[in-house]
DNA sequence: TCAAAAGTGTTGTGTGTACACCCATGT
DNA sequence: ACATGGGTGTACACACAACACTTTTGA
C-alpha cells in the first residue's frame, strides 16, 4: 500500500461555528494572514495532524484561532474538490456547531490577523469554497430545526419563550404563531420552567425557562 | 503551508453498496488480498489520486474491485480515528449507494480475491472499522427511506407494489399494512402503471409499475 | 373448487394550523 | 391611562393507523 510512493492530499478540519447575535444568525470568520487568499475572511480550521482525531483537529483549530472552546461539533460534510485549494490538494473535513450568544467572546490569537462573527445572510467574499461550505451547513441547521433540538442550543442557560421563537424564526426566516410555537415546544417536555421572570421594558415580564439536558440524549437521533 | 514538512495522513474512499436480493438486504464486500487483514472481507475501496474528485474515486474503486457500475453515489461520512487502519493514518470518505436487484452481476478484478453479496443482519468479521461504517450507512438508509425514495432504487424498471412494500418492510424489519402503503405510495404520484403484469404463481398476477425519473430530483433534498 | 396473492374504503385518532383577546408591568 | 410584549383556548383540515372482504388466476 502506498505510503511514501504516491502524493498524498492535505487534509483539514474547518469549523462552521453559528450564534444568535443582535438579531441574526452569524458565523464566525477569521481573516487569512496568510496566502492564498491573504487577507480574506475565511472558516477558522487548519491541518489535521497525523495522530489526531478528525473532531479533536476541528476543535484545536477553532480554539487557537479564535478562542472559542465549544462543547459539541457535528460533522457536516468533506469538501474534496481537487482545485479548491488553488496550492495543492487538500481535502477539508467540515464540523458545525452552535453556541449561545453569551459565550461568544472571542481571543483572537496566532493564527488569525482578526477573527469576528459575521451575518450569515450577508457573507463578505470568502476563501476558497468556505461560501458553500456554510451554505451546507445552513441547510443542515434548517433542517435539524425541525427534528432536533439545535435550537435551544443558541440560547444561554435560561431563556423566555418568546427568545427561543425569536431563534426558530430568525434562522427559518418566517414569522411563527405564537400559540402554537409554545404549545408545541412544551409538549416535548424538554423545558423546565426556571426561577425569576426577565423585565426587558414596559411590560409584563417573562417566565423564564431551562433545558432538560437529561432528555436531550434520546430524543435527539444526534445531540448537539 | 505544510507540503512536504509534515506528514499527511492517507485518504481512502470506500463504498458501502446495498442491494436487495433473495428476502435480504445486502451489502457488498471484497476479500482482502493483501494485509493488514489479509483474507477479511472489506467495504470496496481505495487511495483517492491525487487530482481525483472523492466521488470519482469511490465509483473507481468500486468498478476496478467489483466490476460494479453505480449511477449516484452519496456521501456518507468521514471516518478518521488515529487508529482505524494498523499501519498508519487514513482516513476514508465512505459514500453509500443502492442498486437494483437485476444489476447486480460481479466480476471480481484484480484489486480483490473475491468480492460478494452478504446479508447485512449477518455480516462476517470485517477488516478495519468497516462493520462500524455499514452501521452507520443502515442508520442513514432507514432514516432516508422515510423522507425520500431511495427505496424505489432499490428495484428493477418495473415492479410491483408488493414488491416495493416488500423493500421497506425488509430494511425496517417490520411489517406494513398494504392498503395503507399502498395508498400513501400512490398518492406520491411519483409511480407510473406500466405495461404488463407479473405472473409469479397460481394467482391473480400483479400491475406493474415504474419509476418517474422526473419527480425524483424534486422531492428529495438529495438524490441517490 | 381451492389455494394464494392482488386489490380495494371507511372510521377514529392525533397533529398542525388558523385565529383574538386579556394580563401584568413601566412610564 | 396607555403602550408594550406576555400569556392563553378552540375549531377545522389533514395525515396516519387500524381493520376484512372480494377478485383473479393456476393447479
Amino acid at each position: 500500500m502506498p505510503s511514501t510512493e504516491f502524493p498524498r492530499p492535505g487534509v483539514t478540519a474547518d469549523v462552521i461555528l453559528f450564534t444568535l447575535s443582535r438579531g441574526t444568525l452569524r458565523v464566525l470568520l477569521v481573516r487569512r494572514r496568510n496566502p492564498p487568499h491573504r487577507g480574506r475572511w475565511a472558516l477558522p480550521g487548519g491541518f489535521v495532524e497525523i495522530d489526531e482525531p478528525l473532531e479533536d483537529a476541528a476543535r484545536r483549530e477553532l480554539r487557537e484561532e479564535t478562542g472559542v472552546a465549544v462543547k459539541a461539533l457535528e460533522q457536516l460534510y468533506t469538501f474534496g474538490d481537487p482545485r479548491r485549494d488553488p496550492r495543492s490538494r487538500v481535502i477539508t473535513v467540515a464540523y458545525f456547531a452552535l453556541i449561545d450568544s453569551e459565550r461568544l467572546r472571542l481571543r483572537p490569537a496566532s493564527d488569525a490577523a482578526d477573527a469576528s462573527w459575521h451575518p450569515v445572510f450577508r457573507l463578505p467574499r470568502l476563501a476558497f469554497d468556505h461560501r458553500e461550505i456554510v451554505g451546507v451547513a445552513l441547510r443542515r441547521l434548517r433542517a435539524k430545526l425541525a427534528y432536533s433540538t439545535v435550537g435551544f442550543h443558541l440560547l444561554p442557560e435560561r431563556f423566555t419563550l418568546t427568545e427561543l421563537q425569536r431563534v426558530y424564526e430568525i434562522i427559518l426566516r418566517r414569522r411563527l404563531d405564537k400559540r402554537n410555537f409554545r404549545r408545541s415546544v412544551l409538549s416535548l417536555n424538554l423545558l423546565r420552567p426556571a426561577s425569576g421572570s426577565r423585565k426587558n421594558g414596559a411590560h409584563r415580564p417573562a417566565r423564564l425557562y431551562s433545558f432538560r439536558r437529561s432528555r436531550t440524549m434520546i430524543l435527539e437521533g444526534q445531540i448537539i
